[in-house]
DNA sequence: ACCGCCGCTTGATCTGGATCAAGCGAAGAT
DNA sequence: ATCTTCGCTTGATCCAGATCAAGCGGCGGT
């Protein structure tokens, strides 16, 4: 706790029209001028550490917030005072889109490393895309691709074993880090093995026995939180549900 | 298929200003005359029947879809060649959202009975909000509504068990009628147990297992497709997990 | 450098719900 | 009216993955 450095505002403030992420982040496709004004409105925080909370469930939703570097997860309260891991969020990654609805955040977030996150005040964002069609588009286009996620999860929870389970996560980050820029066949988990198995509707000791079996396996190896994937294709096929023999899926 | 009779336009075209859906459609605190500019890009579609197609998966998305009576199944197609119901959908509820990312629809809408839809242009409703900013205020409510629907169901699917889940469909269904005005004790179901089994990632026998079992403990009684809630309150405290004796849940 | 905690791994056992297997009966077809 | 199909129910069995149990070892703290 008593290493938060001081940080020079100059390492912070960068720009959106200089941000690494702007192909991955709004304004993709803006005026430059529109960019200009977009980047106004968005305020850069000093560095999170491991353990900081972006905004706990019940909070009063104010912003979204965009991962820069690192990584965040969220997750919601269950009834039972357990929770379920919603999502790991990397960078060019948006969070907090789920909370304009109800104006309260339904999650919390969680820094799970140290990392950099811009903030973006939704009402002033609202002002901005009634007046750049382009960006109100961009939002649409946002909040539809996050739907779309939380239905490939639903399928994956819904229909995936265990097996097919990982492997699609594990090639999930492999292609957001590579669009990032990143290697998508060497990283580190920021996460652990339990969150892992909570996000994956999986026990933790289930998400070891994989790892393990994909490591012998020769697909990946794991040492601690390092991951190197080396064989991205027969992971895919693994995802895929073709495990061998699987049954027909039920037709409703 | 000889049945298909000629209705009346008159009983379709009735106009957003007098649907009795306008509290829980898109115009909600509209001003009147924006009420109008928006009923003027409303398609209405003549009543569609069990077995339609709003649209296919791979479908280039022009519309959303407005279920005004009836009811809408979505589902999307698995690698194995089976499919995963994605959702339900009653009187006042929106489709089409997730296609607004990729421009292309990655589920199917199938209609469960026979139904009155509204066919909400995408591109001139985008033109509309631009204007309107309220209407792009429930817009963004609308989008985000539907991510915290899917993140529930995520929990539903990652943490609950056949009879949590089970209850949470049955009250969902329930809350979600009464809201249409509807009775939030006693229903039809218009979709097959198979396809609730298919909704919830249960096997069709155990969704059927668990309706004699709720309908043994008092709870329900189940004829067919007609259900008669009885016990609301055990029903709630079901879904909540408290079925008694259940683990500390993991704290990840 | 040492200690203690906690995250991870590995083995053994248990179980909820899937799968397999038989009817049953209602709705639609002829 | 009868047939046929298909959706549903119910019983028996099986199994993937959860749970229980027991170390191991890295990492943070002092």
């Amino acid at each position: 706790m008593s290493q938060h450095k001081v940080i020079s505002l100059e390492t912070i403030r960068v720009a959106c029209r200089n941000c690494s992420l702007s192909s991955l982040c709004l304004p993709m496709g803006l005026a430059p001028d529109d960019v200009e004004r977009l980047d106004e409105i968005v305020k850069r925080t000093r560095p999170l550490h491991r353990g900081d909370f972006l905004f706990r469930d019940g909070d009063r939703f104010r912003s979204l917030y965009v991962v820069k570097t690192g990584s965040v997860k969220t997750f919601a309260p269950s009834p039972e005072g357990g929770e379920q891991v919603l999502g790991f969020h990397l960078p060019g990654e948006v969070i907090g889109l789920d909370a304009i609805d109800k104006d309260i955040h339904a999650c919390s977030a969680k820094v799970l490393e140290t990392s950099a996150i811009c903030e973006v005040p939704f009402t002033r964002l609202e002002e901005l895309t009634a007046t750049i069609p382009s960006l109100q588009h961009q939002m649409y286009r946002l909040l539809s691709k996050e739907i779309g996620h939380d239905t490939d999860m639903l399928l994956l929870l819904g229909k995936k074993n265990a097996e097919e389970r990982l492997a699609a996560f594990l090639l999930s980050l492999s292609k957001r880090l590579h669009k990032r820029g990143l290697s998508a066949t060497d990283f580190y988990l920021s996460m652990s093995r339990h969150e892992i198995g909570n996000y994956l509707g999986l026990a933790v000791e289930t998400v070891s026995r994989l790892f393990t079996r994909f490591q012998d396996d020769g697909l990946m190896n794991v040492d601690r939180k390092h991951i190197q994937l080396l064989d991205l294709a027969t992971l895919e096929s693994l995802v895929g549900g073709a495990g061998q023999n699987r049954r027909q899926q039920q037709q409703s």
